[in-house]
DNA sequence: CTAATCAATGAGATCGATCTCATTTCACCG
DNA sequence: CGGTGAAATGAGATCGATCTCATTGATTAG
């Protein structure tokens, strides 16, 4: 491929000077531009990236890091991110931790030696992240998106998911649900699911009555029902659930009807995240919307900001309460109506 | 950040065999080699990949362009890709070209810029892609995912959507299904589509059945009911559908239980890519499945090795038709049954 | 004891751009 | 017509690594 130097000599010209005719044309006498580009152009010239990035000491790229791209969540929010990086002149190193910690540590150490100029990731849990420990000790900007800031000492761009959930919880009993639930993937791994199982509890706590134990699904994205049918029968029998992501409330509202029951009739079921597929699915969901490219967008601006050596200033992402068909008042149950009422007090 | 030549001088030993000490570690003595280990450590050196990347004129990074990170078919093979590059110490460069042609030119531009060592596009068109032509004229090795090889002249992986949607209709017409039609996103403007489209024509002829007029959508992921209901009514009242991919499909479906239809009593519905999410909903989608993380893995494997100068040989990666509840035998239609029969001369 | 061999190290060029600083060119004015 | 300042250009250093080739030092064979 044809460098600088053979283009300046094709112009009759020196190394600076051809160089001039790109970053600061205005430097150069435009018969003499005029040479240069022309020489470029037979040459087919293209500026190597990687040479002004060692000279420049900026690689114009930032390092991406999410834990998997299967969750749409994750997926809408970098395609945001990408359009708004590469509308300001930056490129994205994408990359997954499949929420391993090995794999986090691996990632951002070679996105380091890599020379981003900035870091955005999304961790397990970022209270208890070894890989942001680390980064303490580093310069390169690193910003958090949809881990809650806590005391992880970076600063974070999501919502507020104490006060979302807090929200779907007493929107929920708003319609008259008692006995409601919340539904989560393995050991409330992520930092952002504990968040949400809080707020649930508070606003059960409230309105008084009495959050239930977390129920807990095998996998992170996908229900099982044998997890969830003894909360289904009963006196406490659940007229609610609130489910930790879109994809784990998408999933269980499917096996509810395979199972032949009714969403809402029988369970109001609510999601968390606002994947966009939720709202074509029948019932459609009802889910505490995370404006997912809003905080893609927000992140990459942040993060240019913080790039300039500014200090970011964040405030929580507006959530929003997007009502749905697989949430509606609750119906009288099948159990004897004394004993459903009784089930309250 | 410390440097290399810093480290050297800190353990007294010239710039070449200190980084001897990294590159080959056999050609330093011992207690060398400790020395420089040991001053790195103190430096907190890390390694500069520009600087590595300008000398050994490779970047290790493939530059890789979907359409959209919004549709799971992509970012699903996305996320196999990540894996499977990372296992072999390259990174990713990660950009949506939103079925845009002009920022298809500016993304491939840029990435040649940054001198990826490998390109792994998916384009909207590629026998009439701009920006497939002029990459004819480049070194850099180029790979196609899920669009058809065609006379873009540029090797592909992906399965072939020709048989694959022969094979979908043929199991539609094996249940009995004789009323088919399909539906894709705006003026077929998709390579992929148009042969999936195809695909049904043939299948529909070989079973001496008129293939339907496509049926088109004015969004390219989302169903629109209006644009559908003609075709549901009426002697041609269709009984089965294809939609050319799985967004689609479900969404078609949750408009049509919206309505008060029954899937698939009133109306099978199939879809095209087998996205994660299709198994989980109710009724589950009975698609066409892509393998998608095959495809990503495929691709990556099938670029490194074009990047060791070999010529790839490709066969097409097999689908799988999934099976699932929204397509089912037809019923008798609510018009007459001779009317029904009538209509299928 | 000297020559030959091999392991270990260093000096300096190189990758492809940009930047600083010096030098040349040019226009304009007295 | 020479002088002055601005505009245009060039020479060379620089970014941080790797590589080639030369050199040093140690070991061993003759």
């Amino acid at each position: 491929m044809a460098d600088l130097l053979s283009v300046a000599k094709l112009a009759g010209v020196s190394r600076a000077t051809a160089a001039r005719a790109f970053s600061t044309p205005d430097l150069v006498r435009d018969t003499t531009r005029e040479k240069i580009f022309h020489a470029a152009q037979q040459l087919a010239f293209r500026p190597n990236k990687v040479a002004q990035q060692l000279r420049l000491q900026t690689t114009q790229m930032i390092g991406v890091m999410v834990p998997s791209l299967d969750n749409p969540v994750f997926a809408e929010q970098l395609q945001a991110m990408e359009v708004a990086a590469r509308a300001c002149g930056y490129s994205l190193i994408v990359t997954t931790s499949e929420y391993d910690a090995s794999r986090e540590n691996e990632i951002v150490e070679e996105m380091l030696r890599q020379r981003v100029d900035g870091l955005v990731l999304t961790v397990a849990e970022a209270d208890k992240s070894a890989v942001l420990t680390q980064l303490h000790q580093e310069t390169t900007p690193c910003l958090l998106v949809y881990n809650p800031p806590g005391n992880s000492g970076f600063p974070s761009v999501g919502v507020d998911n104490h006060a979302a959930s807090e929200a779907a919880t007493r929107y929920l009993i708003t319609l008259g649900h008692q006995q409601i639930g919340m539904v989560a993937g393995p050991l409330l791994q992520s930092d952002r699911a504990r968040q949400r199982y809080e707020g649930y509890c508070l606003a059960m706590q409230a309105a008084g009555l009495a959050p239930s134990p977390l129920i807990e699904m095998p996998r992170h994205t996908q229900a099982d029902l044998k997890s969830l049918a003894p909360h289904l029968h009963g006196d406490n029998a659940l007229s609610a659930l609130i489910c930790t992501n879109d994809l784990l409330a998408i999933s269980l509202i499917g096996e509810l009807q395979r199972a032949g029951l009714s969403v809402p009739n029988d369970l109001s079921v609510m999601g968390f995240d606002g994947i966009a597929l939720g709202k074509y699915v029948y019932p459609s969901l009802c889910t505490v919307e995370q404006p997912r490219a809003d905080i893609g967008r927000a992140a990459i601006h942040t993060m240019l900001n913080m790039i300039q050596g500014e200090r970011p200033v964040l405030t929580p992402l507006p959530y929003v309460l997007r009502k749905g068909e697989s949430v509606g008042a609750p119906t009288t149950r099948k159990t004897p109506p004394g004993i459903s009422s009784r089930s309250v007090a």
